[in-house]
DNA sequence: AAGCTACTTGAACGATGTTCAAGTTTTTTC
DNA sequence: GAAAAAACTTGAACATCGTTCAAGTAGCTT
C-alpha cells in the first residue's frame, strides 16, 4: 500500500469508527448497520468491509475504545495508593463503574452483546484491555492477602457481581420493580464480601454460628 | 371466537412455542426467525403474528416458560427448610442456578437478550415469575435478619452477582482466560458475603482493621 | 501519456421482521 | 342443505439487514 493510500485509509477508518460510535450511542447496538455507518462516514458500504472483517469485528473495535474509556474513567476515580484503604478503593471503583454504565449505557451494553462466534478467536489486544480493568481490582485486593490465586478469584467475583448489579439496575431497569440504587447494592456487596474475605482464615461457616 | 377455533388456536400456539424453543435451544437467540418457526410448527409466517404481537413478544413467552423451568429446577435442589441452614441453602441455590445456565445456555441467555423497548411495559405475569425466583433467595436470607429491606436488597445483590459470575464464566467463556469454575466463584461470593451480612451490626469497616 | 496497480464503489443476493389483501374454512341463517 | 356471513389463515410484498464482488476510479510508474 502506498503512503497516501495508507493515510487515507487510517483517516476513513477513524471516521467510520467515530460514526459507528455515534450511532451506537444514539440508537444502541441494534441500530448499528453498515449502511447507516457508511452514509454517516461518507463512504460506501463496501468500504466498511475493507476496513473491518464484518459487523462483529466493527463491534469489537468499538468495544476496544469503550474499554479504554472505561479504564480511564475508573483510573481517574481510583486512589493513588489503593492498598492504603483498599475497601474505599474498591467502593470507589464500583461506583465509578456504575457511573460509566449509566452515562454510556448503549456503549457499555455493547460490551456484552458482542458475541464470540464458535471457532472465532478473541484477539490478544482485546483480552489485554479487559485484563487491565481487572488489574485495578486486583491491586486493591492485594492489601488483604498475598495469595495471588485468591486475589484473582476475588477480582473476578467482585467485577462480575458489580456487572450483574448494573445489569439488573440499568439494563433491566424498566423490567424491574426498579427503585433500587445500584450504588447501595454495590456498597452492600463490597462491604459484606470484604468482611468475609479479610476474616476468612479465622471464621467458621456462618450456619454453625446461627442461634 | 368460536369454541373449535379457540381450541385450534391454543394447539397451534403450543406448537409454535415448542418449535420456537427447539430452535433457540439449537441455534440460540439469533437463529430464531419467524419463517423458521412457522415452517417447524407447520403454519404460515403470518400466523405467528396472530398469536404473538411481534418477535419480542414471542421471546417473552419463551422466557416465561424458561423462568418456570428454572424455578422448578431451583426448587428441586432447595432444602425444605432453608432457614435451618441458610448458607447451605444459598449455596445450593447458586449451584443449581449455575447448573441450569450451563445445561440450557441458549434459553438462559435469552432471558437477558429480551430487550424492553422504550415505552414497552413488562407484563405483570412476567414480573411475577421473576419475583418467585427472588423469593427463594429471600426465604433463606430471613434466617439472618428480620429486616425485610435488607433481605430484599441482599437477595438482589446475590442473584445479580451469581448472574454476573455465570455471564463471565459461561457466556464469555471463550473470550475469557476461562479456566475458572463458576461454582468456586459462587462459593467465594456467598461465603464471604454472608460472613459480612451476618456479622454486620458488630463490624467496623474493614479498612480500619488493617495492619 | 500510457500502462499498471491499488483502491473504492454500489448493485445484487439471500435473509430478516412485519403487514395485509386475498383466499379458505367454519358458523349462522333461512 | 344451500347460501350468506363471519372468522380465521395464508403467503406474496415491502423495507431493511449483512455481505460480496465485478466494474469503475484514482494514483503511481515508466
Amino acid at each position: 500500500m502506498t503512503r497516501k493510500a495508507a493515510r487515507n485509509r487510517d483517516e476513513i477508518r477513524l471516521k467510520v469508527l467515530d460514526a459507528a460510535e455515534a450511532i451506537v450511542a444514539a440508537e444502541g447496538h441494534a441500530g448499528l448497520s453498515a449502511r447507516k455507518v457508511a452514509s454517516a462516514a461518507g463512504c460506501a458500504v463496501g468500504t466498511i468491509y475493507l476496513l473491518f472483517e464484518n459487523r462483529n469485528d466493527l463491534v469489537r473495535q468499538i468495544n476496544g475504545r469503550t474499554m479504554d474509556r472505561l479504564y480511564d474513567h475508573l483510573r481517574a476515580r481510583y486512589p493513588e495508593n489503593p492498598r492504603e484503604a483498599p475497601e474505599k478503593a474498591l467502593i470507589a471503583l464500583a461506583h465509578a463503574y456504575i457511573a460509566y454504565a449509566q452515562a454510556e449505557t448503549p456503549r457499555w451494553n455493547m460490551l456484552f452483546e458482542y458475541a464470540v462466534a464458535k471457532g472465532d478467536v478473541v484477539p490478544e489486544w482485546y483480552r489485554n484491555r479487559r485484563a487491565r480493568i481487572f488489574a485495578l481490582v486486583e491491586a486493591a485486593l492485594r492489601a488483604f492477602t498475598p495469595d495471588e490465586t485468591r486475589v484473582a478469584h476475588a477480582s473476578i467475583v467482585l467485577l462480575a457481581s458489580v456487572y450483574g448489579i448494573c445489569t439488573l439496575c440499568i439494563r433491566q431497569r424498566e423490567a424491574f420493580s426498579g427503585k433500587q440504587s445500584p450504588e447501595e447494592m454495590a456498597n452492600m456487596l463490597v462491604e459484606n464480601f470484604l468482611h468475609g474475605f479479610y476474616g476468612q482464615t479465622t471464621g467458621a461457616a456462618v450456619d454453625s454460628r446461627l442461634p
